[in-house]
DNA sequence: CACTTGACCTGTCCGC
DNA sequence: TGCGGACAGGTCAAGT
């Protein structure tokens, strides 16, 4: 479920409350969601301190004060929910209009006891999981790390890079592109669709079909998107919420992912479902014309 | 090599 | 109400 501005969202939660404060316990029910042994835990995870909370596409990276650094990815149905200990709300005299009422709850699959509070890691489908590595060296020798395209919101990212990891994928549709996270990092389904529709690209054009000016669009697009929905706390289907518990609310204002059925909002014409890319995939057919 | 498909899991929804 | 099958926002391994 979550993409970049969901990922994100959560980061930012985190950064609030997390840094500076010591892991005291870490415990898991299931072997993949913590892919850390026992003794590694001990000596680099257990008693370190959380320096930071950083953020590279889909992945949550926190860099501890033992040199190595925990890796999170939500892949589809992850959440990533602190709760201070008592005592310590979340401050403002506002109550936490979570939705998550009590934790643990039956997706919980990994636990960090921290000095003022608790993470809880949940993930109902269990493609998730922790892991733990050396800091140093991390991004050039993690494998998934390694691979990863550019940061799309990144004000050095621009579009000469953007269509030349495009161009190397000419024989392929641009959805695929778009979701490929070695071309660019941290779009996935939801913002695929939004973004070819605000960039008027039917999802099949094949990537060497799609003409400069439209690519010049996509670019912008993508960038409008999801800047939007970090705005709004990303996109809350039925899993998805943020450090605090709590629902984003970009949905509202998403124009054609999961609106088959619905009229387009430029040309009021109904929107289709099809599939891409082994993707659900949601488009104006009117507005988006298949470029051969 | 570029590209596509199935697997990893649980839960929900839809049609019969 | 019950049951089977399709499907769900991500990524990787294995296939063509």
């Amino acid at each position: 479920m979550p993409e970049l501005p969901e990922v994100e969202t959560v980061r930012i939660g985190l950064q609030e409350f997390l840094p500076s404060q010591t892991i005291v316990s870490v415990k898991s029910d299931w072997p993949k969601s913590l892919a850390v042994s026992q003794a590694v835990a001990r000596e680099h995870l257990i008693g370190a301190k959380i320096e930071s909370i950083k953020r590279r596409g889909k992945l949550i990276i926190m860099p501890l004060s033992s040199g190595y650094s925990v890796l999170i990815h939500l892949k589809m149905t992850g959440q990533l929910v602190y709760r201070p200990s008592h005592g310590r709300g979340f401050g403002g005299g506002h109550p936490t209009s979570s939705l998550i009422n009590s934790l643990p709850d039956k997706s919980t699959r990994v636990v960090f006891e921290l000095s003022q509070g608790v993470l809880f890691f949940n993930d109902q489908r269990k493609f998730g999981w922790v892991k733990l590595e050396p800091s140093a060296g991390l991004y050039a020798n993690n494998a998934f790390l390694k691979k990863l395209g550019p940061e799309p919101l990144e004000h050095s990212y621009t579009f000469e890079q953007f269509a030349m990891a495009f161009k190397k994928r000419s024989k392929t549709s641009i959805k695929a592109a778009l979701l490929d996270q070695t071309v660019l990092a941290g779009v996935g389904n939801i913002y695929a669709d939004e973004s070819l529709f605000m960039a008027r690209i039917h999802p099949l054009t094949k990537v060497g079909n799609v003409s400069a000016v439209k690519l010049r669009r996509l670019f912008s697009a993508v960038r409008e998107v999801m800047s939007l929905s970090i705005k709004l706390g990303g996109s809350s289907d039925r899993n998805y919420v943020d450090a605090k518990g709590n629902k984003g609310s970009y949905l509202k204002f998403a124009q054609v992912f999961r609106k088959e059925g619905s009229n387009c909002p430029n040309c009021s014409q109904q929107i289709i479902k099809i599939r891409v890319a082994g993707r659900g995939t949601h488009l104006c057919p009117h507005c988006q014309k298949l470029a051969t």
